[in-house]
DNA sequence: ATGGCCTGCAACGCAGGA
């Protein structure tokens, strides 16, 4: 079972990457981030053609996630128990013997930004919810944006970044936190050394250069994290005709 | 060099991203 995470940055203008990369991937599931659109001008037709059944939680303008899957989904959330948000970050569903949480993370735009705390609260309020989810679905793939480099070998150039939003050491904590639900980092089950990343920034030519983070990342409960045959990154669609500033992650479950 | 670029919405610049 192949299982990937992409952040579109605007499904509309992304569509015809997303069908490119379907049609050459062929994952059994894909979770968007960044859709920027609602529920009503979700494209699921362009999926179905594709043979992928989608879910949606989108919004105007902002945020928005869907799941495509080959398996009808089951058992469907949208949102963080007990967590009034009008934005829509959360999208939960069994897919075949997995149960995937699709999430776009806060980004918490600076340390002094209320945004920061935001994001805070929101991943808090995730690592309180894990271990219920985890009883629940103890095949769970916790996947998304998580707009977190985890350590210093997931940034290109640590001492330029330090302290900065994404790498700071509270948010760095909290991502430690999900981690000790018995959550494995699936990508470092496989890779341990450092220039690997999801993001380049558009300025600067940040992917020409290599210039990036790993903060999209797929997360495995024990029982699946012991059936990952593989996990990488795929950079190609970065370097396609206007990409998204991200690019798909993925991982390969040998499932029974 | 504390910005560069991209998207959506609306209005001809802003918010937000990361």
């Amino acid at each position: 079972m192949k299982i990937a995470s992409w952040n579109v940055n605007s499904l509309r203008v992304r569509l015809p990457h997303v069908q490119q990369w379907l049609d050459n991937v062929r994952p059994d599931v894909l979770a968007l981030q960044e859709i920027k659109l609602t529920d009503a001008d979700f494209p699921a037709n362009a999926f179905a053609d594709l043979g992928y059944q989608a879910i949606c939680s989108g919004q105007p303008t902002y945020n928005g996630v869907a799941l495509l899957s080959r398996d009808e989904p089951d058992d469907i959330v949208t949102a963080l128990p007990d967590f009034k948000d009008p934005q829509r970050r959360v999208l939960g569903a069994k897919l075949g013997g997995v149960y995937v949480l699709d999430l776009y993370v806060p980004n918490g735009q600076s340390l002094d930004s209320d945004k920061y705390r935001y994001k805070l609260d929101w991943l808090a309020q995730l690592d309180g919810w894990l271990p219920a989810l985890l009883k629940q679905q103890p095949n769970l793939v916790v996947l998304g944006d998580f707009n977190v480099a985890p350590e210093d070998r997931d940034v290109h150039d640590p001492a330029a970044w330090e302290g900065q939003v994404l790498v700071s050491a509270p948010e760095r904590e909290a991502f430690r936190r999900l981690l000790g639900h018995g959550l494995k980092d699936s990508f470092r089950l496989h890779q341990e050394g450092g220039g690997h990343y999801s993001w380049w920034d558009y300025r600067s030519a940040g992917y020409q250069r290599n210039q990036g983070l790993r903060i999209d990342h797929i997360l495995l409960s024990a029982p699946l994290a012991e059936r990952c045959a593989a996990a990488w990154i795929d950079p190609e669609p970065r370097g396609w005709e206007r990409p998204s500033d991200h690019t798909p992650v993925l991982v390969e479950l040998t499932l029974p």
